[in-house]
RNA sequence: CGGGGUGUAGUUCAGCCUGGUAGAACGCUUGCUUUGGGAGCAAGAUGCCGUGGGUUCAAAUCCUGCCACCCCGACCA
């Protein structure tokens, strides 16, 4: 049957379909806001752990700052606070009163509080405090947090008002460690994205007027989705000394004079299922890759006539399945095996899970019992009938059929976003290529949607002016050493290769 | 924040123009029949018609304030 909107018939309601087919989260009553449902959590979760040990690999500690960050903390940075100001939520009055039956907030704070948008301000006014010397660096911490952006238009996972994510701060005593820092946790990210999720991202800098507030540098990694937008997934900024200057963060360095510190801030968000929800999901539903999958095996039992005694036979026999598949590690990991009991029917069930995403359903019946077999369905296989496989054979190649499909669906998505990527050398092409708004339709045809351009820096705003005419930005720098004509220009004078794209 | 749209059963929606007992499908409950690729029959249950005002003998329906969601812009990590 599959879900109400297909990608081709509307991709904006397909979307959401999706998020509500696989009961990942659903609106809350405060606008903008989401809740997350238990498999939209668990998806969070596995996403969560694979990183945070990536993080702590690669040497950091995870703390935790305050949500609340005083206004006058966050004002020192001045184009930081230019890049946020606009979708802040603050704080005003710590206590309601009652009048006249309605409540009214009272008593005003001295001095208003910002809930958190990103916490480099508060941060780097506690690293002031922590460094001294050259020998207290680097510090190098992360902390797992809601943030709050008040954002004009939400999309459940791709931009909501609050957030889930991790944001990593570190600072060090030479540029080039933190540089080098910078780019460990965006290689970090790409790893995250491909390897776990199964998300193919290309990795690069932004330009100048695209970085983050108050950054030296930011690189990114995109995503490109199946409709023919970018999604960045996933940035690390190189902050030079400028958040260091403004909070004072200074040290003695070995030549006994003080120095501001190089710092860096990294970070991922819930808008990587966004990502994930639109790579891998379709018209039946979500996929999700076995890494990150929260149960990686289904089974799904199957009883007849309600008779007592098969349904026990059963229960044991699916019993012993579970136990059996436990044994195996996938991905060097304890494998996540779900035995849904529930009062439901089997064929329901069956669906659900496949909805969900659930890598593999496996169904175990009388008739699995006397063939000592199970059945399986696949769920990137789905056009496949069920397949009825001997149990002991079903249970010792499972963990070789979740790495199998988990390389599968990376390699799958790779195909399609390498194939949706050109080359376009002059400005007309350029235009001609982003002038029919391209919906999914048009974009699955075999018109590409991302285009790869050399630019050698000039007019940038202009440039970014004028692709906004066609909702397209540029997303990031591809090739620093780019060679041949601008397209902008014209002269054979191109310095970089840049990713456009329309964007979320 | 501007323009447009929507809000009715758990879900998707009809009813609104032209005011007069609250509807359908799916889902849910019960029973029977089925039973391994989205079951069938029968009987049931389910509503502050988003919300506050107004007009009217009478409002889901007309007017209006607010709220939420969706789309298009603007804005933006």
């Amino acid at each position: 049957m599959g879900l109400q909107n297909t990608r081709t018939s509307n991709y904006a309601d397909w979307y959401l379909n999706v998020v509500k087919a696989a009961d990942m989260a659903e609106n809350s009553p405060a606008r903008g806001c989401m809740v997350i449902k238990p498999w939209g959590y668990g998806i969070w979760e596995n996403i969560k752990s694979s990183l945070d040990e990536m993080i702590k690999e690669t040497g950091h500690e995870n703390c935790y700052f305050p949500l609340f960050i005083p206004l006058s903390l966050f004002q020192k940075e001045a184009d930081h606070v230019d890049g946020f100001a606009k979708e802040m939520a603050v704080v005003t009055h710590s206590r309601l009163e009652n009048k006249d039956g309605k409540l009214t907030p009272a008593s005003p704070l001295e001095e208003p509080l910002v809930v958190r948008p990103t916490s480099e301000t508060i941060i780097a006014e506690s690293f002031a405090k922590w460094v001294g010397s050259y020998r207290d660096l680097p510090i190098m911490i992360n902390q797992w947090a809601n943030v709050v952006r008040w954002e004009m238009r939400t999309r459940m996972f791709l931009r909501t008002a609050e957030f889930l994510w991790q944001e990593g701060h570190t600072a060090h005593s030479t540029e080039e460690e933190a540089v080098d820092e910078t780019l460990t946790m965006i290689e970090c990210y790409r790893k995250l994205a491909e390897d776990y999720m199964a998300m193919p991202v290309i990795v690069g800098r932004k330009t100048e007027l695209d970085k983050f507030p108050g950054a030296v540098d930011t690189y990114g990694i995109i995503a490109m989705m199946p409709d023919g937008r970018a999604l960045q997934a996933g940035t690390s900024h190189y902050l030079g000394q400028n958040f260091a200057k403004s909070a004072n963060i200074s040290f003695q360095n070995k030549n006994n004079k003080p120095e501001f510190a190089y710092t860096t801030s990294w970070g991922v968000s819930t808008r990587l299922i966004g990502g994930l929800i639109m790579t891998h999901g379709d018209d039946e539903g979500l996929k999700v890759p076995p890494r990150i999958a929260p149960y990686q095996v289904v089974i799904v039992p199957i009883y007849r006539n309600d008779d007592t005694t098969s349904r026990d036979e059963v229960n044991e026999y699916a019993e012993n399945l579970e136990k059996e598949l436990k044994k195996s590690m996938p991905f060097g990991e304890k494998i996540r095996v779900k035995f849904d009991k529930r009062d439901r029917t089997p064929v329901d069930k069956r669906w659900e899970w496949l909805r969900k995403g659930a890598p593999i359903v496996v169904e175990v019946g009388p008739k699995d019992i006397e063939k000592n077999s199970v059945a399986v369905v696949y769920r990137n296989r789905m056009e496949d009938k069920k397949q009825f496989i001997d149990f002991n054979e079903f249970t010792a190649t499972t963990k070789a059929k979740l790495e199998e499909i988990q390389t599968e669906m990376f390699e799958n998505a790779k195909k399609l976003r390498d194939e949706s990527i050109i080359e376009i050398d002059n400005w007309d092409d350029l235009v001609a290529h982003f002038k029919p708004k391209n919906k999914f339709l048009e974009a699955e045809g075999k018109s590409p949607a991302f285009v790869k351009i050399k630019w050698c820096g000039c007019n940038e705003q202009e440039l970014e002016d004028k692709l906004k005419e066609f909702q397209a930005a540029i997303h990031c720098i591809t090739n620093e050493e780019a060679k041949g004509k601008c397209v902008v220009s014209g002269e054979d004078n191109a310095r970089y290769e840049v990713l456009v794209a329309r964007s979320y």
